[in-house]
DNA sequence: TAATTATATGAACATCGTTTATTTGATGAG
DNA sequence: CTCATCAAATAAACGATGTTCATATAATTA
């Protein structure tokens, strides 16, 4: 059936122009830009044109969601470059803090909003996050099976530390560091993921020279 | 002046109604009740009402999350009671998570939500969140003198414990939990504090006998 | 060509935060 | 006591928002 492949096609090509659109509204004019009417406007829609592709506006939010958990997931995919479990994962939080700062509309979107997550039921919907968050446990064992770090329950230390770095940069994006001066910010950041690695790192006082 | 005086009460009792009615609605009816035509409803005055005793919604906002600040920090005095620094510091913790996740929109005001903050410039808007982030600072300051952690830069280690909290506290309440079962979800938050508090104690390894 | 179906839209609805012109009610002066 | 003055309260409106529905247009099928 040639035909009904072709409709297909163009509803999935303006599902993607709405999205393309929408994103681009986010990414250049900021959060409260993304409007129904202001996307509609931009691809020169009708509003109403709109609800024929997506049921309410959530449910755009949360196809943008689902995008920025595949960036985020080929970004973090670079720490493997590194071999050292412990360094890795040392830039796993690097990473995790600047793609935050520096794509700060898609992390609230992904992390803070309550949006596009709020109409969502199944399990299923999550798996790109939990894509994600697999590769930290994944690195997470890897820690403990090099003895930088005990063997706990991988659940209990992966939550423990994306709490950690999911915790700043949420107090940053909502500007909840008023007490911090702002050009010492990106310091303290990097004080604090290092204060952290060292302080979590198993048994440093011992001292076998483990580390190079 | 008994009149102007009088007025001055009244306009202050007017303030205080709008306030509470406001935060009524906030902890009774959850986040999106809380508008400015339901708190005139609730108290039958019309809405315009409203405009003379505050700017605007947000400046409402604020009020509340000052009075956040405000229950939040009288919890928080409750762990002097611990007098060992460092098991006042996990009570610290405890105590923080407990007050996020039993007055969920109090802390969502107070520390995620963009509204209350966006128009507000001056630090000493900033004091009664301060007054709690300094007496986190004292604590780990005597943890450090007591030597449970390492001398390091107060602000560096405030900010990394403050961001692990807020890290767990923000993420259950704008529910980015889902790959945690939520009956498990309690013992992973306190599985967390432990593995991180654990973690973190400077020289556990060495074992002087300094714990009790 | 006529009938049917999918696509697009204009206009409306309810709601929101906010502003302005007007009315109400209390206070002080003559 | 009456009238002018001033603050408090409001009704009505403005410009937004998300969303729906009856109607019109275009494409496909019979």
């Amino acid at each position: 059936m040639g035909i009904t492949e072709r409709k297909q096609k163009a509803r999935l090509a303006m599902r993607t122009l709405i999205l393309d659109t929408a994103m681009r509204l986010f990414l250049e004019e900021g959060f409260e830009k993304v409007t129904v009417r202001r996307i509609a406007g931009a691809i020169e829609y009708s509003p109403a044109t709109i609800y024929l592709y997506f049921r309410d506006k959530n449910d755009i939010l949360f196809a943008l969601h689902a995008e920025g958990f595949d960036r985020f997931y080929r970004l973090q995919q670079t720490v493997l470059q590194v071999k050292d479990p412990w360094e890795r994962l040392r830039m796993h939080a690097r990473v995790y803090i600047s793609f935050a700062l520096e794509n700060r509309e898609y992390y609230d979107l992904m992390f803070i909003m309550r949006g596009p997550v709020e109409k969502l039921k199944a399990a299923r919907d999550w798996s790109v996050g939990i894509r994600s968050y697999d590769f930290l446990k994944e690195n997470i064992r890897d820690c403990m099976a090099a003895g930088y770090l005990p063997k706990t329950e991988v659940d209990v230390a992966a939550f423990a530390i994306w709490s950690f770095t999911h915790g700043m940069a949420s107090l940053i994006i909502r500007q909840r560091c008023a007490m911090i001066s702002p050009d010492l910010l990106s310091s303290v950041v990097d004080g604090a993921i290092d204060f952290m690695t060292a302080r979590i790192e198993k048994g440093k006082m011992i001292g076998k020279g483990r580390r190079k």
